[in-house]
RNA sequence: GGACCAGUAGCUCAGCUGGAUAGAGCAACGCCCUUCUAAGGCGUGGGUCGGACGUUCGAAUCGUCUCUGGUUCACCA
């Protein structure tokens, strides 16, 4: 597509002492779009050049030429402001949108380059929480994304299979199983049996150094733990999995912490070999003091492993196996010093210079409850599973008021009740605590998901009417100049671009806050405009821009992990 | 105590790498369905951008200090 900011840039650049990318970076979108397109602010030049920037910019002005891209320039106060060639934008947009259809706003930016994102990673044996999801919701979200702009991207559920808590597991089913029956809810069961026993180490340091020695037997292949073990893994696996069905989210790697327990002997090797360890009260630690970081402990005083290292062993195992360019954990900001950690010590693994920097936490904020924080052991958790029915079941009962007759009630209910859940876990920067308020998160009003499927399905709903979908021959651009048309033209044209920003800071939520802003100019449009219209010309464009606006709002949508539904 | 993160309207949040009058949604109030889906649109009220100082032509944005909240600081993950 035509980049218009460049070519303002470069006119700019013929008649000023500056670097076209440093110009570029000056380039703004005014405030108000009677303002201009673009503008550029002379402010910075007036040092440099000794004049006014109200001089400066009339002097621009007299030397820049307008051309088929550019229509106007107007000096206002300092700035020089760009009034582009819309109708050449209109074309070019729904031109462009026209031919790539289903890929709009992709491209191949990420070609060649292998992108890890390891998310989602629930602990076996405990429940699906709302941490998880959002976790889940953000990382499923990236993955997307940066295999739309053309990455190889591979999805890593990282899962909880390890460490000492399945000591204490092992050791509580040990004493209780034959109380439970592991059937109806097994992972409730489960959790019983964790807080259970987790009470009992409180109580008792032995109980506490037991599960620890189970813990290392299943390190050492004893039969029985590892049969327990499985177990566990079996059934929690397959409960998560009916959240995944849910969420339509997939991974193409479920290698877990265990996966990594008979490779970790290489990275201890490597940190020796390196003179990066020491002993230390019974400890084999990496001391990172000198560089702020505390201690990174490898081995454990009694020989067994902690999840550092095998973070560290996953480090080696994925540069090996993927040759990843990045490698992205989406893991809450309660871990910025474990990784921090972990990246430190991986200098010295001997894995590939680019490997090593593309070493990145995706951290995200806490979600906690209007009472406090969640917690397993109090069981004050709230279950993935019951939130996503909750939600469905609102969905339904809304479409039984509004709109009885409808299609498909059910399923297009689930694609609303969820894609409401996961809107909300979206819609806000991921670094933020989130407070979990049911009231909230089932709103179907105002800046939802509810909202851009509303949207959405009106578009489609107009297309229906009308029967089909003009060409784009028929289309008068000129009958699309009005401002209400313009500023959706505008947003269609950015779309790229906050895709491109999104894979940059890592931050799904432009695009989220994105299709909510085309959304309002469309819903804007829709209210001013008739649509189908008797003047067949006006009908035919303002049809074709509904059409474009609903195709970028269910590729958006996609991205985040959001179906569209077709009525509601 | 050290480190990191956050503090914008009653609530939830936008505000791009400093730029033109600080924007949405929710809640409140008032309008708009004999016209394409009112899960919508329009309007009104509501702000010392936590505070102070500084850098700059210009600061919600950058720096220093400070207050508040959160997270974390060796054998849990």
């Amino acid at each position: 597509m035509i980049d218009f900011k460049k070519i303002i840039g470069e006119k700019i650049a013929k008649n000023v002492q500056l670097d076209l990318s440093e110009i570029v970076s000056y380039i703004e979108i005014p405030p108000n779009p009677e303002m201009g397109d673009y503008a550029f602010p002379c402010f910075k030049l007036a040092k440099i050049l000794k004049k006014s920037p109200q001089m400066i910019a009339e002097e621009l002005k007299g030397k820049i030429e307008l051309d088929e891209n550019i229509e106007e320039i107007k000096v206002v106060s300092g700035y020089l402001n760009f009034y582009i060639n819309k109708l050449l934008l209109t074309k070019t947009v729904l031109t462009e949108i026209e031919n790539s259809k289903d890929t709009y706003g992709s491209n191949k930016s990420g070609n060649g380059k292998n992108v890890i994102v390891e998310y989602s990673s629930p602990n076996i044996a405990k429940p699906f929480h709302i941490g998880h999801l959002r976790n889940t919701v953000i990382g499923a979200a990236l993955y997307k994304i940066y295999k739309y702009l053309g990455y190889n991207t591979i999805g890593i559920n990282h899962l909880g299979d390890y460490g000492t808590q399945f000591g204490k597991m092992i050791e509580g089913y040990k004493r209780w199983a034959q109380e439970y029956d592991f059937k109806k809810d097994p992972i409730s069961d489960c959790m019983d049996i964790y807080v259970r026993i987790n009470n009992l180490c409180k109580e008792d340091e032995n109980v506490l150094n037991a599960c620890r020695e189970n813990f290392k037997k299943i390190e050492e292949g004893d039969p029985y733990c590892v049969e327990v073990w499985n177990k566990f893994k079996d059934l929690s696996l397959k409960e998560f999995q009916k959240i995944y069905d849910l969420l339509g989210v997939k991974f193409d790697s479920l290698n877990g912490e265990a996966f990594y327990s008979d490779k970790m002997d290489e990275v201890v090797d490597k940190l020796e070999k390196h003179g990066a360890l020491k002993d230390s009260e019974g400890a084999k630690i990496v001391d990172l003091e000198d560089k702020g970081l505390g201690v990174c402990i490898i081995k454990k005083s009694n020989g067994s492993t902690i999840y550092a290292t095998r973070d560290l062993a996953a480090i080696l195992y994925r540069s090996r196996t993927y040759d990843f360019d990045k490698c992205l954990y989406v893991v809450a900001y309660e871990q910025n010093l474990h990784f921090k950690q972990v990246f430190e010590v991986a200098k010295y693994l001997d894995i590939p210079e680019k490997c090593l920097k593309g070493l990145q936490h995706v951290a995200y904020g806490m979600v906690r409850l209007t009472t406090g924080r969640m917690s397993t052991r109090e069981g004050t958790v709230v279950k993935v599973d019951e939130l996503l029915q909750e939600s469905i079941d609102r969905v339904e009962k809304i479409i039984e008021e509004k709109n009885p007759d409808m299609q498909n009630k059910k399923e297009e209910a689930k694609k609303i009740g969820i894609g409401a859940v996961i809107f909300n876990n979206l819609c806000s920067t991921i670094i933020k605590d989130q407070v979990f308020d049911w009231n909230t998160v089932l709103n179907f009003n105002g800046e939802t998901g509810p909202y851009i499927q509303y949207v959405y399905v009106r578009t489609k709903s107009v297309i229906e009417k009308v029967g089909n979908i003009p060409d784009i021959n028929d289309v008068n651009i000129e009958l699309l100049q009005d401002k209400e048309s313009q500023k959706i033209i505008s947003i269609l044209y950015n779309f790229e671009n906050i895709l491109m920003s999104v894979v940059e800071k890592n931050e799904p939520s432009l695009l989220a806050r994105y299709l909510i802003e085309l959304s309002q100019s469309y819903s804007n449009f829709y209210n001013e405009n008739k649509i189908i219209d008797k003047d067949r010309k006006i009908q035919d464009a303002r049809v074709y821009l509904s059409w474009a606006v609903g195709k970028v709002l269910k590729i958006g949508s996609g991205l985040l992990g959001i179906e569209m539904p077709d009525k509601m």
